[in-house]
RNA sequence: GCGCCUGUAGCUCAGAUGGAUAGAGCAACUGCCUUCUAAGCAGUAGGUCGCAGGUUCGAGUCCUGCCAGGCGUACCA
């Protein structure tokens, strides 16, 4: 529908200016009296060319062809143009949606470019918490939106098994280890607090023994790091695994190391001379850029800082032929952008080749009472538990019903407590209906089980709500490409509930299965779109669609 | 101090690139199950869009200042 009217209107464009206008600016009318789609075009003009909004669009309409297809285009208010279809139209387009599905739904606006999306990336060194499942959650949601949209999308989990925060998770799990053979050894000050590091000491010991009890920490440090880095990864694995999030690849921050990345990548930046020593340090240039000071990459004591890796592994996934590279952080690092954009430059490439998208922390909230999260002290609520409290599904579509770089409380008690009345549940309720009455429509006599995909219906039939439903279907497409360009899946949670909430009530009011047998037809369509949008939707939010609750 | 994010109904949040009379869910109250699923439906309410200016045909949206909250500001990760 939208697609339609965007090439019917680029067409026009070109007419009135021989130029064209660029992409024309599409609405969806706030109220039904304005039509269907809508368009502000004639009033960005009037500047340009001098001449009253609403004279323009007359002169704009006068030039739209393929007329056929609206039952009223109309100048309105300061000068927009209404388009209302026909329901002729609406009907064809339904039954393109029917019969090509996926394919009418989706608009490869893509065109296969390479995108790589990095998120959670989460420290090896416990488990996963609440703000980890929502940039889990955004990631995996906003893969979906572009593989969808005609992307090639990549999904990768940065592991960080270098530095010092896992030597920390190593040196703690040496401390409980020695306390456990009875050797009384000083633990760590910033060190793991968690039961979870207890644990990992004496799996260490049952697979060793005291064998390592007569060592210093600086002998055995490889074999408690790797012992325990290694669980801790195998468990987020389950973890994201179970939450049905899937990584396609595992980059280790090691490896970068041992391949000569890191040297290589300031070697690099060096040759293109964003690299100075000063005070005995290595720096690196960003300031170039537009950061607010240059930034150290080699300390003075010869040790690298975070970021040398950092740059190494951006400048790995380029080599790696990305197009495009999307970055999911925490909002609490939203402090790098700067300097991480400053590198993509330094490196040759446009600024945008770089997107890097912020999801606020969680706030967690018991009963009202804020929870103190601290993960040294070990006190956290993990995402294991509110995924095993209240489903994985309840907990993404949470995570995606806010624009990801809003803050979000999430009270356990209240998200316990309404796990049947969650806005998830109203949703895939509709799919469950719809698919119940596929199972009643199958029993039957005359309604042979799936007829009502191949498009044989009359759209004539439909009545004011039906109308409305299948209106709303035909945006679909408008509001995935929209969510998918400016990378917010949540557009689409919202149009799955606003499509729900014109389904239950229109489930209510009529019966889909009638005596008469070319209604029946025509609704158990409608039905049909209904499901094939809200099935792809969830699928794109990582929800499952159940056909029966 | 400086920088970034946020401030919209009692609560949690949408609000599309600057468009028409600012929306939804929850909570509250009242009704609806011999019917294709009551995880549902129908009805009832709530607003100085933090405050003050500015830009223009038009501002919740853009600009400036202020207020409040969060985060960041390392040769820590």
């Amino acid at each position: 529908m939208e697609r339609t009217l965007r090439e019917i209107l680029a067409q026009a464009g070109e007419k009135l200016l021989a130029s064209g206008l660029g992409p024309i600016e599409i609405e969806i009318p706030k109220e039904e009296g304005f039509g269907d789609l809508s368009t502000p075009v004639a009033m960005g003009l009037a500047k340009a060319l001098k001449k009253p909004p609403r004279k323009i669009a007359e002169e704009f309409v006068k030039l739209i062809d393929n007329k056929n297809i609206f039952s009223k285009v109309e100048i309105a208010g300061p000068g927009f143009i209404n388009f209302t279809f026909t329901r002729d139209f609406l009907s064809d387009e339904l039954k393109r949606l029917i019969t090509e599905r996926d394919l009418f739904l989706t608009e490869n606006v893509g065109k296969g470019r390479r995108v790589q999306i990095e998120f959670v990336s989460a420290n090896p060194t416990g488990p996963l918490h609440l703000g980890h499942g929502r940039g889990a959650a955004v990631g995996a949601a906003l893969a979906n939106l572009l593989k969808e949209t005609g992307f090639n999308i990549e999904k990768e989990f940065y592991v960080n098994d270098a530095g010092r925060q896992v030597r920390l998770l190593g040196l703690s799990v040496f401390a409980k280890y020695m306390a456990s053979c009875g050797i009384d050894y000083p633990f760590p000050e910033d060190g793991y607090h968690g039961d979870y590091v207890d644990g990992l000491a004496a799996e260490f010991k049952e697979v060793h023994g005291d064998s390592f009890a007569d060592k210093q920490f600086d002998e055995a440090s490889e074999n408690f790091i790797d012992f325990a880095y290694k669980k801790m990864l195998a468990l987020i694995k389950k973890d994201l695994e179970d939450f049905g999030v899937i990584f396609d690849t595992w980059q280790s921050e090691r490896d970068l190391y041992s391949n000569g990345d890191v040297v290589q990548a300031i070697d690099d930046l060096r040759v293109r001379g964003y690299i100075f020593e000063h005070e005995g340090a290595t720096w690196f240039r960003s300031t170039e850029f537009g950061d607010d000071k240059d930034r150290v990459i080699i300390k003075k004591d010869g040790e690298y800082t975070y970021f040398a890796p950092d740059i190494a592994y951006h400048r790995n996934k380029i080599l790696r032929g990305f197009e495009e590279l999307v970055d999911i952080w925490g909002a609490d690092h939203h402090g790098y952008i700067p300097r991480m954009q400053a590198v993509i430059q330094a490196l040759g490439l446009p600024p945008e080749s770089l997107r890097v998208l912020l999801v606020q922390l969680v706030n967690l909230l018991k009963g009202g009472q804020p929870v103190q999260m601290s993960k040294r002290a070990g006190e956290f609520i993990t995402l294991r538990e509110v995924m095993d409290d209240i489903g994985p599904d309840t907990t993404k579509f949470l995570f995606l019903t806010r624009r990801s770089d809003s803050h979000l409380d999430v009270d356990i008690e209240v998200a316990k407590a309404q796990s049947s009345e969650n806005p998830v549940f109203y949703v895939q309720y509709a799919h469950a209906r719809i698919n119940s009455i596929f199972e009643k429509a199958t029993e039957t006599d005359g309604y042979v089980a799936g007829s009502q995909k191949s498009g044989d219906f009359d759209g004539a039939l439909y009545n004011d709500e039906e109308m409305r439903l299948v209106k709303k279907l035909l945006l679909y497409p408008m509001v995935l490409r929209g969510a998918a360009l400016t990378h917010e899946p949540h557009r689409i949670t919202f149009y799955m509930q606003e499509l729900a909430g014109l389904f239950h009530p229109y489930y209510h009011k009529y019966k889909v299965i009638t005596g008469d047998v070319q209604l029946t037809k025509a609704r158990l369509a409608l039905c049909e779109a209904i499901k094939i949008v809200l099935h792809h939707g969830l699928k794109v939010l990582g929800v499952n669609a159940p056909d029966k609750m």
